[in-house]
DNA sequence: CTCACTATGACGTAGCGTTACTGTAT
DNA sequence: CATACAGTAACGCTACGTCATAGTGA
């Protein structure tokens, strides 16, 4: 199939796609002319790395994975468990920073009105 | 006093405060010779935006109030509260997002661990 | 003359979106 | 011939950091 197909399957973009390709985070689809041309799998990996992206794993970090896994010639599971870790870490550490800034926005209210009235 | 004392006093680089200038989120300061002069309502100024930036608060969305402070010659409180309340909005979805990503981070790693043991 | 500070300007970052222009399969 | 795809290239966005290079005041 071509591209247009694998964005309509995948929900990402032909341009999201040729960018992964272009940072080496997919491989070079082969061609058919001057046309990419993919299969079920690589619809499926598009589909992954879309996923990751949304819960906050760069594209990056991602390659990381797929280079392991390139190197290693199998998923490399504990790297991306502890990456995973590390995100939930992250997402925790947020999580306070955000409440803090609610608490801090409350108060920069407070100080403008009294401030202004 | 010179950018460096500005820098200084404001915790922002000065890089960042020409950068502030170049875009017109804040008045070109008046020269001596080639260099910047500032006084200590212009530290002020700064001051509130690194802290309404630190709050979530974007370049642009700093230059609307700014923009209208200066055609309103007053401060526009009716206008930051809004934003203020619109950014506490922001943070209560961000943080229902939190939620859910760290809900499938765990059940990303539990199908990683399934699939691949 | 040196030293510390200033200035401008170009390039890099993340992850594509958005033109703009061109090629091709039907 | 037109239409709906495909391709590449280049600039835009956010908020500066990081050189590189050069001027200036004490």
């Amino acid at each position: 199939m071509l591209i247009g197909r694998v964005s309509e399957l995948s929900g990402v973009t032909r341009k999201a796609i040729r960018y992964y390709e272009s940072i080496g985070l997919i491989n070079p689809a082969p061609r058919k002319g001057n046309y990419r041309v993919y299969n079920d799998n690589d619809v499926m990996v598009i589909t992954m790395i879309r996923r990751a992206q949304t819960l906050g794993f760069s594209l990056s970090e991602l390659k990381e994975i797929v280079l392991k896994k390139a190197q290693e010639k199998t998923f490399p599971i504990q790297v991306a468990c502890d990456l995973i870790d590390k995100k939930m870490t992250d997402l925790r550490l947020e999580a306070e920073s955000l409440l803090l800034k609610e608490q801090q926005l409350n108060q920069l209210k407070a100080d403008l009105i009294e401030e202004y009235t």
